[in-house]
DNA sequence: GCTAATCATCAGCGGTACTGATGATCACTA
DNA sequence: TAGTGATCATCAGTACCGCTGATGATTAGC
């Protein structure tokens, strides 16, 4: 039988199941899509981050990205020895490590964002647009605690007056 | 500052980094109220699995519930040490495991599935019922290749004519 | 100056995925 | 019926990630 995989009616209606499966779907396309750049979605992820706001220290920038203080040690000696980033003692606080992006980290920042914009195209395919931006508008409510947006709006931050 | 946590608009707005904080909402929130019942989410995946339908074989079950072969025997092994589940070599095939609920297991199930309703409930609190279901129907589709559902429909499973 | 707090880093633990063994059993076939 | 290859559960080993709790350096407050 190919429907070894079917989880079944009671275990694939569960939101747990698919939220995991989807992410898992997810990063299978990132994998592929993103393996010319030579950066991983997670590594992506701290570009970005990186190119948002510079982050007063490390443990902000992990806070940031959601990962531990301590995986983002590892996570900034690959990007460093990528080139794609540098550390540097902060002159002010010098406990502190800026972290900045090179010339090199944009170019690839932007080569990758490219390659993740495509995965996510490809994984929202069957979606149609006004699903695709439905899906973003509901996780973005959950996962950030956004007010449903009554309609586009580019300057806004997490705030409740 | 407390938003220390912003990710900035760059990132805040990835699909991958919605779908993790996503989950990472929703296990919290899981291992909050799941705590009493004695399993974890994890746990009562493999439950609902095997009341939906007992599997052939542990690597059947472990396709279905979408973990690796050799993390079921340890999931099996928690299980069982809880009395939730008996295994018992497949007399038509003795290589295999039938893997069965027990009575407790199914009480267990139960009350889970109780909890992790109410956790989910929690996670979507903040949707609204139409935000919540449409939810449910884009996941559905992204995680299990379903078709956009016409309307609620309870006999149906993934096949493509 | 002393003490407490903060920062980056490291070592160690637990959980999970993955690979690749092992021994038992089965299916096929010569 | 004996031999061969496939399949099953299990185990050992590796890798990655989050978490805890150290360490040494530095800062801030007193």
């Amino acid at each position: 039988m190919a429907d070894d995989r079917d989880p079944g009616p009671a275990l694939g209606r569960r939101l747990g199941y698919l939220l995991k499966h989807a992410m898992l779907a997810l990063e299978e396309l990132h994998e592929e899509y993103m393996a010319p750049t030579g950066v991983t979605v997670r590594e992506l992820g701290v570009l970005l981050m990186l190119a948002d706001r510079e982050p007063e220290s490390q443990q902000q920038a992990a806070r940031r990205l959601g990962v531990d203080r301590t995986s983002m040690v590892g996570l900034l000696d690959v990007l460093e020895a990528k080139s794609l980033v540098v550390r540097r003692p902060d002159s002010a606080d010098r406990r502190r490590n800026v972290v900045e992006l090179t010339a090199t980290g944009r170019t690839v920042l932007d080569q990758a964002t490219r390659a993740s914009d495509e995965a996510e195209q490809a994984f929202l395919a069957g979606l149609g647009d006004d699903g695709a931006s439905r899906l973003r508008a509901l996780l973005g409510q959950l996962a950030l605690g956004e007010s449903p947006e009554p309609r586009e709006d580019a300057s806004r931050r997490r705030s409740e007056p």
